[in-house]
DNA sequence: CTGGTTGCAAAACCTTTGCAAAGTC
DNA sequence: GACTTTGCAAAGGTTTTGCAACCAG
């Protein structure tokens, strides 16, 4: 199995609503998890969670990693937040309310966030065809990327 | 970057052949590394590094599993063997005359074998859109089966 | 013989868990 | 004050690496 304990995606297209979610659901507003959702919330591409442990590390001190993993797993429950793999590497988080999908280049590692509406046809073709419903957003999907075919780099 | 050290494939449809390339190749061709091509030339599924130590670990004695890791590599690199990754678990090894690509869903963790043929048509809707060259061979293409759909197991 | 290969042990990498101290409500 | 959360340390699973002994050609 490769899905974590995720619970459905909560609406909160800004910080401080991710904020309110947490003690919505009677969790603590700790300085950490806060610096997680800053982070998430700042980032413009997926962070790894060492990335996250890096810059949650502020004048309160650094975060440890297992604070940080401990605080991503759990937004995750609260579905503020949600990770996806992408190959040998480590995992990778976002915010939820970042529904993009994930074109990863097996090559140059490159990934490309695309809107979800811009695969519905391919996925609707694999669903005709195998009855499965592909989704790229716990993993993306893998392949080569134009530049690396062109430069025949792979 | 997700890829790794890989040759072209070589065609080696039996076991023997695989064996010729080896030699061909002037690599030495040990009773470790020819039980590992032995294991995947055998199974009918993709194998962890961990289950071909298991099943190359013979009368000869049981391999370890660095050399395990080792030959593998070796191996990828002569084009015989490939390898992708489906989620957290352990990366799997199949024979690289198996070009099949995979299904891996999410929430029950089956993995099905298709031919490429069957995706061409995703794969091309995907590139038209999006330049990308989706493949679907060194890691699965995620997404949830239709049983799990059905029991709205996730 | 010569150098590719093995086995063992140790390390690396990412992630999880135990536990007492500290923080939040 | 009750209960969550933290930080540190240690452990877990997968894969890699160092190195002396070994084996194939």
């Amino acid at each position: 199995v490769t899905e974590p304990h995720t619970g459905p995606t909560v609406e909160a297209p800004r910080l401080e609503d991710a904020l309110a979610a947490v003690r919505a659901r009677g969790l603590r507003l700790s300085a950490a998890r806060q610096l997680v959702l800053e982070a998430l919330y700042e980032a413009d591409a997926p962070l790894s969670a060492d990335e996250v442990a890096a810059r949650a590390g502020g004048p309160d001190g650094p975060s440890d990693s297992a604070s940080v993993y401990r605080n991503l797993e759990k937004l995750e429950e609260l579905g503020l937040v949600r990770h996806f793999h992408a190959g040998h590497g480590p995992g990778l988080y976002v915010r939820a309310g970042d529904a993009r999908e994930y074109l990863l280049c097996d090559s140059c590692g490159t990934l490309t966030a695309v809107e979800p509406s811009a695969l519905d046809e391919a996925r609707a073709s694999i669903l005709r065809r195998h009855g499965f419903h592909a989704r790229f957003t716990h993993m993306p999907a893998p392949g080569l990327c134009a530049d690396c075919v062109e430069d025949g780099t792979a």
